[in-house]
Parts: C-alpha cells; structure tokens; sequence
DNA sequence: GGCGCTTTGTGAAAACATGCACATGGGATC
DNA sequence: GATCCCATGTGCATGTTTTCACAAAGCGCC
C-alpha cells in the first residue's frame, strides 16, 4: 500500500489558504530562509499560528517540534497536495476585455496555468493577437482542450454567454471552470467550478463602508442623546 | 428612534450572498417578475431555500407569507443595507494589464463604483488613455480622492508595489481596499481589505482536478486488488 | 546522558454556518 | 367572515471552522 492512497479529505477552508501559505513560502525560500515557524508564517499569510498548524497537519506531520518547518520541504508537500507538480493548461473563453488581460497576465503561466489558447464566438475576433496568443474560434474548443489536455476552463464571457460557454467547455471535456461572469452555472455532477465576480467583492467593501458610516452617525445620535440626558430632564 | 438605526450585525457569509441575490433580482426585475418565492430564488442563486429566508430574515420581514417577496421592493432593501443606494467612486492603482482591463470593465460603473481614475508610478504610461480614462501620476492620488470623495481603492499592481500602493491609498483617505495583487496587506485598524488572486483560485481548482485523479487511481488500484482475490488465493 | 527551552500536533471547547421542520400568518375562495 | 392553502420566519439539531491550551517531542547546552 502507497504511504498515503486517498489520504483524509482535507477541509475546504484549508484548501483556500494553502495556495497563500505556498506563495509565502517561495517568498521566504527565494529570500534564502530555509526554516520557518507557525508562527511566522502565520503573521506573512495574515491568519493565527493555530491556524496555520492545523492546516498544515492535514498534509501530515512535516514540522519539527522545537524548530519549525524546513521552508523547501513544505513548498515540496503543499506542492503535491494541491497538484501543483506539473502544469495544467487553461483554455480562456471570451476575448473582451478581461479575456485579453487575463491572457496577457504573466501570473498565470508564472504558477503553473500556461494559456493553452483563447477563443471567442465572434468572428471579427478570431485571429487577432493578445497577450501573445493568437485568438481561435469557439469551435476549434474541442480541439484545443484534446490536443492540449486541457481540464481547466476560463469563463471570461458577458454574463448572457457565460451558460453556453460553460456548456462547450463541459462538452469538450474540461471538469474545473473559473467563471468571471455574474451568472450561476449550471453543470453535470462531477465539474467543480469557482466564481469571481469583481463586482460582488466591491459591494462587500461597500456593505462595510455603510456600516462604518451608519455606526458614526448612529454614535453622533448616541453622544447628543447623552448629552440632552446630561442637560436636561430624565 | 428611527425605526433600524444600527440594526442587529449581518453574518459575513450572508452579506456575501446578498450581492448575489441582488443580481438575480435585477434580472428577474427586467424580466417583468415582480414576485418570488425563496425558493425560486434559491434556484436562481444556487443555494437552498432554507438559506435564502433566514439570509432575507437578517434585513427584516420583507416576505409575504404564502405569497413569497416583492421582487422591486427586496432589490430596494438589498440595496439599501449593502449601501448601495448610492455610487462608490473607486481609483485603480496600477495600468499595467489588469489595471486597463478593469479601467475598461463595463460591470464596475453599471453595477455602481464608477471609475474616478486610475493611477500609475511609471512616467510613460501616464497620460496614455485606457478604457476611456487618462491615466494619472501616483502622485495625483490624494488629489483624486480628496476631489471625486473616494473611498474605495483597487489595487492591480505588481506583487512588489502592493504595499506601498496600499500605504499611499491609506494615507490618501481610502477605507476599503481590494488587491488583486499576490500579497498580504498589512493596514491600520479600521480599514478593510479583501484580496483576489486569480492564480489561487486556479490552484483550488487543480487541488480537486488533482484529488479526482487520485480518487480514480485508488479506486482502480482497488478493483485490481477485488480481481486479484477473486482469481486467486484470499 | 539528562535538563530545560522551544515549537509542533492535536484533543476539546467555542463560535459560526447550514439545513430541517414546523408553527405562524397572509391571501384567496366561497 | 370562516376555511384552506401556501410560503415565510425561526427554533433547533447538525456540521464545519476557528481557537485555546497543553502534552509530546526534538535540539542544544551543560
């Protein structure tokens, strides 16, 4: 039996912040550390240290009591757990805008998600160059993702294509989609897919910022409540 | 006393979800729907019903039972307790890809967070135009924000710039912050930040895509081991 | 080789979030 | 104006995540 077969189900929460604890890691690694405390790393990846310590002890027991962890063994560990060990291609639908930048964004290839391509519906797209790939049409997708062995797919459509989209890329055999369009996708069991829309993290800041607000004047309300009291009858 | 002043605080899982059911009502809205159930529009945001009710619970009784919610009159609460009654001028700190792409972002102004500008430190992007704005020196920011009452920051930096990005955005008068930028920010109480990095997403993606794999191989290993016992000894 | 220092790994408690199930109450129909 | 129907609002049980607190264990120094 392999040492660690199925190995238990690591937690969802854990899953979110490994990928950070990662990042920080190579940092401190490509700065010459080579041993880093729960501590420590807690305080760069901005989480408390039990946090980090029990995150990390769902990869197995990797530290060392006394000492902390050996930087390079853990970017090794954390690697493999979440499959970083060799690159996944993506494939990008949707050309506009934010499929262009997403193209052009170095980070992707940088962290192991090389561009396999990009593909638009509209023709008036196709073959047009960004980010240094050149634009296909939205039927070369079954190609492009058998050819390349693509299993992650981009959704970089607007919100009105975004469904088809997902359908197409589901059809041609990607199981894990990123959709940037404000749209609920529907999909077969068995596809994970992850949503960001930019404009739903902007309404959560704006959800604070009220509050902030609402709480000063509800404060304002409050001192000149007390100070009436202060002056006057009850 | 007004009848809500500071009102009771909302989950933060829930004011992550109120933005979602806000989009699906918009669009039920244009439809001409002007009734729904929690149900209908759990099913429009992918989740349960039980959560959509007790989500709507925390704005107050704004359903009609038997009935379901008024959909005008649910947008207009939503709206007003995430504060989004009115616009939220946000600057974009960086016009590098990401930057531009977001500058040139239909979703942000029509979802209300016009773009009041958008800033650089390097001397030759600035005064080119992106997405229908001139770009700015970094130095103008205080100026920027001071002028147009910003109080949101977009920081779409390289990971190196982030911090001195956010410090400038602090010290201009900005309290929410949103990084796209790989790192964490350190900021003075009171400010809020949420961070999103694409390449984190990906990296969740592939931990599932990875552990699906690993499933499958295990699960093989396994019908090998039940042939081996079934042709064999044990 | 033993002692003390330090930091991990982990049970157990607390806090938070989800989902069930049903009493409650509004609207429609007669 | 009484009755039925239906979907809300919520108490409660369940599941998940965070946090605490401490025993276990490696390292270095004497």
């Amino acid at each position: 039996m392999p040492p660690h077969r199925t190995r238990r189900r690591i937690p969802e929460a854990t899953v979110a912040r490994l990928p950070v604890y990662l990042q920080m890691l190579i940092e401190q690694a490509d700065l010459g550390i080579d041993s880093i405390s729960s501590e420590g790393l807690a305080e760069l990846a901005g989480v408390n240290a039990a946090k980090v310590r029990k995150d990390l002890s769902y990869l197995g027991s990797y530290g060392t009591r006394g000492v902390g962890y050996e930087v390079d063994y853990l970017v090794y560990q954390i690697r493999r757990e979440l499959g970083l060990d060799h690159d996944w291609p993506v494939v990008i639908v949707g050309a506009g805008n934010l499929g262009q930048a997403l193209a052009g964004y170095g980070g992707f290839h940088e962290r192991g998600f090389p561009v396999a391509g990009i593909v638009d519906i509209d023709p008036s797209k196709v073959d047009t160059v960004v980010g240094g790939a050149r634009v296909r049409s939205l039927d070369d997708l079954p190609q492009i993702v058998a050819s390349k062995g693509v299993s992650i797919g981009v959704i970089a459509t607007p919100p009105s294509a975004a469904q088809a989209a997902c359908d197409r890329l589901v059809k041609a055999g990607v199981t894990s989609i990123l959709n940037f369009a404000p749209t609920i996708l529907s999909v077969p069991i068995g596809v994970a897919v992850r949503k960001v829309d930019l404009a739903v993290e902007l309404q959560i800041l704006s959800y604070h910022e009220q509050r902030r607000a609402n709480v000063q004047q509800s404060a304002q309300l409050h001192a000149v409540a007390v100070d009436r009291g202060r002056g006057a009858s009850a």
